[in-house]
DNA sequence: TGCAGCATGTAAGCGGTTACATGATTAC
DNA sequence: GTAATCATGTAACCGCTTACATGCTGCA
């Protein structure tokens, strides 16, 4: 039950359309908690049901008419208990570790090929968190709300900085010592195919 | 699409029943994967009906009577091709983030203690995971397949030491360097009631 | 014989994903 | 006027969760 929680953030930040929060998703909330627009209407319809949220004010709310909402009092109230409220935190599930233990039975054939790309990826994406950082949270200077968010994003730079250091372990590991060269620390890899 | 090759990983280290899966889920696999006893046999009458394992020969397997799996040829195949195919990773997804997140914009009030109760929970983790490195895996002597499972659990050591210090660095952040006194570093913290 | 525990399963519901449909607006 | 884009939806499917149902075995 966290998606509706997620839009209720948003929404409090600032008021939006569907369209609006699917854009904000994909660039900022969406870094740990991701959501396509399908999810977001289906949710925006239920929070209005429970009159947590409503439309503001516009012209005619039709079919392919832009349609924005803001939060009401008992939405923030729900937002604020939720936040509060103990939750357990989800076990781990990564497929990649899976990956890797299937290998210790079937063998590493191919893989590593795989590892490489997601060190890649995972070396991209630190440094767009480490680009936000510098961009939005000049050092020593937080805001006690711009704390908080500064804090969000520690975590994620120092999860991408953990898979970053665990592949490069990984790969110097499977293929030996002295197998293939492996790419230099701080350049990011160049782009390859995805797949799946 | 993972379940079932964390199925096949387990029969082929060891031909086991619905339960004795569900059992060694909860106690190794499942640390990165984990499953139910519903999805297990739900999975494993898919798996049977693709051909990829079969029942071992027993008595008769009937409803309340104990039925073993073995892998099939074709199974270890799939399993094979699925482990060395591309994969991209799957984005972060963790609502503790979004409460603090959301935290930013409707206040902490609350949200510390759980906060602490986590940080209580990983450190436990954390002792767990060392403790099954300890006992499995004594310095500089890991077999080439025990090096793999070394790796994968290292990867779980080093991802709760993350969260450990991140949550520890939160609390210090949110209670200000002056706020109530927090757990000693090393001593796992006592057991408070989930709820959720 | 009756009960506790082992073992295998069924059913309903939910959140997330993917594919597709439809109306309005803007640019050429 | 028509094509591209913006914007809002619908529908089907799939994996996971929760609750419940059923049959065997050993033991007091």
């Amino acid at each position: 039950m966290s998606l509706p929680h997620a839009i209720l953030t948003a929404l409090l930040e600032k008021p939006s359309s569907g369209l609006e929060l699917t854009r904000r998703f994909d660039k900022s909330i969406g870094y740990f908690w991701s959501a396509t627009h399908q999810q977001i209407y289906r949710e925006l319809g239920r929070l209005e049901a429970e009159g947590l949220i409503r439309t503001l004010p516009s012209p005619q709310p039709a079919r392919g008419q832009k349609k924005s909402y803001e939060v009401l009092p008992a939405g923030r109230a729900e937002l604020a208990r939720w936040t509060a409220a103990a939750q357990d935190p989800k076990p781990l599930r990564d497929s990649l570790l899976l990956r890797l233990r299937a290998a210790a039975v079937v063998g590493t054939a191919g893989l590593e090929d795989d590892l490489r790309r997601h060190l890649g990826l995972h070396r991209r994406q630190l440094a767009e968190y480490r680009e936000i950082e510098r961009r939005d949270f000049p050092p020593d200077r937080d805001a006690p709300q711009d704390r908080i968010r500064h804090l969000v994003l520690r975590a994620g730079i120092d999860l991408e900085t953990f898979w970053t250091r665990w592949l490069a372990d990984a790969l110097t590991d499977l293929t030996g010592p002295d197998g293939p060269g492996e790419l230099p620390d701080d350049v990011p890899a160049p782009a390859e195919p995805p797949e799946n």
